[in-house]
DNA sequence: TGGTCCCGCCACTCC
DNA sequence: GGAGTGGCGGGACCA
């Protein structure tokens, strides 16, 4: 459960989001020579639990990106594996949906006018969405509930309902119903939306990370919903799945600041680049616990606060500093971040898994946090030379003929 | 105050 | 039986 009691001074949650960790997940993965991905080396080196490695690979496997190959063990198939995987998804939706003939679930779901509008449905019968297209998939693997349930099956559902539509916008409230399964039982089906609406975030924040997806609101009330930006929310593209709007790579994404100013890794996005959007923080749990920890031992909170904010202006710096090269992982950066073409050894593989822990430790790139660090130390120096001066006056106090020669560290 | 989503408990599966 | 996996929902954070 989550931590209660405890007040996280110079801590901010979007700092940790799941989007920024699966962008910083893709950008460390995302390179010519990547092979294989090992679950606890991912968790190491983004500074996150194993637990949010699942949720992102589980995403990321449902898509195409990666292929399980054993025990803490993916294939590393990248972003061409996505095309591909939507093909099959929407070939699998359409069987479904000629398997039983449909009732549109939009007007049952959706019941009023408005909604439906902002559905936007398509005349197009081949093209409307099914109860079946989306539920089927549900029923015939009622045994085994458990992988019903699973966030890389809701993402397939989920990319399902655009795949098999023209549907452009879709709410959260409408997704996560349709998603339920059982639209005829309403209590049931509130009973478990708000979890599911859980995962449908989870699920959100990584696609839009991704940029095949993007978090909106429907314009009559302001509801949250998504959009679907893989194929440009036409019906015609929508058959023709290599319409997908291209992931960016790693070299594509900016740096940027997010809504507390802190530099990280942000897909571009084609619009709307002032509202906050899913996957644009930085996660680094480790420099944020660094940041807890100090705010208990001294206790003083505006220090903490001042800090965050001359973290977020050299972080600022930071950008400036580094100008058009790449990307920012957050705070930090791979030490090493190696492209094929930079290699001269056309066959390296990143099989040796130490090596290649090695080479992407993480580092202190960003001029803020070493000024912090810096800061820090000053105020041990100073401290410590202090308290030796006192610790001599004592002893020369007793001792007057004796000194002693201690330094600070 | 409602929307958002991190966090970690714990049930389940696999070896 | 222990390790790996991941569903789930409480509750903190944010606008």
């Amino acid at each position: 459960m989550a931590e209660s009691g405890t007040v996280h001074y110079g801590y901010s949650r979007k700092q940790k989001s799941l989007g920024l960790l699966c962008t910083n997940f893709l950008g460390m993965y995302d390179r010519e020579g990547i092979v294989t991905v090992g679950l606890d080396e991912t968790a190491s080196q983004l500074g996150v639990e194993r637990r949010r490695i699942y949720d992102i690979v589980n995403i990321l496997e449902s898509i195409g990106v990666l292929a399980r190959k054993a025990k803490n063990q993916y294939s590393w198939i990248g972003f061409k594996g996505i095309p591909q995987a939507l093909k099959d998804l929407k070939e699998e939706a359409l069987k479904e949906n000629s398997l039983n003939p449909s009732t549109d679930v939009a007007t049952e779901v959706l019941d009023n006018e408005e909604e439906v509008k902002t559905f936007n449905l398509s005349h197009n019968p081949n093209a409307s969405l099914s109860t079946s297209s989306v539920l089927s998939v549900k029923s015939k693997n009622v045994i085994d509930q458990r992988r019903e349930k699973s966030l890389g099956q809701l993402t397939q559902k989920f990319i399902k309902l655009f795949l098999v539509s023209d549907v452009d916008t879709i709410s959260l409230d409408d997704a996560s119903r349709i998603l339920l399964g059982d639209i005829n039982d309403p209590s049931h089906m509130r009973e478990n939306s708000a979890a599911k609406v859980r995962r449908l975030y989870d699920i959100a924040n990584v696609l839009s990370s991704m940029n095949l997806l993007e978090k909106t609101h429907q314009s009559q009330n302001r509801k949250p919903a998504f959009r679907w930006l893989g194929f440009n929310g036409t019906p015609d593209n929508s058959k023709d799945v290599a319409v997908l709007a291209k992931p960016l790579s790693p070299n594509q994404f900016r740096s940027d600041r997010s809504s507390r100013g802190a530099v990280c890794a942000t897909p571009l996005s084609p619009k709307n680049p002032i509202k906050r959007t899913f996957g644009t923080d930085i996660t680094n749990n480790a420099e944020m616990k660094k940041n807890k920890v100090a705010s208990l031992v001294d206790g003083n909170h505006k220090k903490m606060k001042t800090e965050r904010d001359e973290l977020t202006e050299g972080n600022h710096t930071a950008h400036k500093q580094l100008g058009s090269k790449n990307y920012v992982f957050g705070p930090f950066e791979p030490a090493k971040v190696i492209k094929q073409e930079e290699s001269k050894d056309e066959g390296m593989r990143y099989q040796d898994w130490e090596n290649f822990a090695a080479d992407f430790q993480p580092r202190y790139q960003n001029q803020a946090l070493g000024d912090l660090f810096e800061h820090y130390v000053e105020a041990w120096k100073t401290w410590y030379n202090k308290a030796t001066q006192e610790c001599d006056n004592n002893k020369q106090q007793h001792q007057p003929s004796k000194s002693t020669g201690d330094q600070p560290p």
